[in-house]
DNA sequence: CGCAAAATCACCCGTTCTGGTGACGCGAAA
DNA sequence: TTTCGCGTCACCAGAACGGGTGATTTTGCG
């Protein structure tokens, strides 16, 4: 373990510094609190108090460097499909009487947008696109914009 | 922002336990070290010390989930025949971290189907099904239904 | 030109989805 | 034994979606 060795004991040595530094304050602040009663348990837990503070700080430093140098290097199989650069079904979308427009909606929408991001991608309002999307609803039988995009891609007509 | 609040709480609240426990053992003690010289000192360090590892722990607790999280991933292109029954990328399935019960909800959603028509399906509420929803959208980084279902499709996760 | 199809926009209302929070049980791993 | 990942379920607020209805403007074509 231990993996940047240098970081660490640079920031133990900071760390060791700080404390010291805090011991000597409180130190001399400590007759100060000398003269009130209980000053021990007070002491004491500005002590706990800056320290744990010091410590989560301590923690954190030496796990967010512990994240930086976790960089994987995974290879990742990537499908890449050959030919077939995708035909249309253009009589399957005439049979069915999807317009242009229809049509430009479905690829957006198979494509993950949601109505208003459809809207302001095509300079239309979103009631707009609501419109042509309940047509498409309509004419590929489908309930849910999941659905029609499933319909609309086993039909052929979308990639 | 802050996801794993159970987790904070719960551990600060153990953190805050601890502390008092540890505060009232060292109040049972100090009149031990106080027969010594410069006992305060001594008090104070001893309670310095395991404060800060109290504090390292704690921090080293609040980030310990965040490590694996960097990935890179190393694109290695695979030629796909088309036609084929389909091969699923587990690798990448591993690499985001999707479970088998959030892959048979992805396919699902794929289909086209509703939360509750899919946990009519998978015999669950409906509620479980949407926490489900809600990781694979994390996992997916996709905010839409639509849009999760063609990251997953371009990933190779499902046909 | 004039009509029909297509495209545009609006409003309402109910449903569905999404995000956030919290909690519990179980089995495997540490 | 404790911890952790996974699956399960709940509740809520807000956003997105779907269905219905009606209306106006563009546009292609006979």
């Amino acid at each position: 373990m231990v993996p940047a060795a240098p970081l660490v004991k640079k920031t133990v040595l900071l760390y060791g510094i700080l404390g010291g530094v805090l011991i000597a304050a409180l130190k001399l602040v400590e007759y100060r609190f000398l003269v009130l009663e209980h000053s021990l348990e007070i002491y004491g837990g500005i002590v706990a108090l800056i320290f744990s503070a010091l410590g989560i700080w301590l923690g954190l430093k030496l796990t967010r460097t512990r994240t930086e140098v976790l960089i994987k290097e995974v290879p990742v199989e990537v499908p890449v499909r050959v030919g077939e650069p995708f035909r249309r079904n253009e009589a399957r979308l005439q049979q069915l009487g999807i317009t242009p427009r229809e049509l430009e909606i479905l690829e957006a929408m198979a494509a993950g947008f949601s109505n208003r991001e459809i809207a302001e991608r095509l300079f239309v309002s979103e009631n707009t696109v609501k419109t042509h999307a309940t047509r498409l609803f309509d004419k590929l039988s489908a309930r849910r914009r999941t659905h029609a995009v499933q319909v609309a891609k086993e039909a052929g007509l979308i990639p």
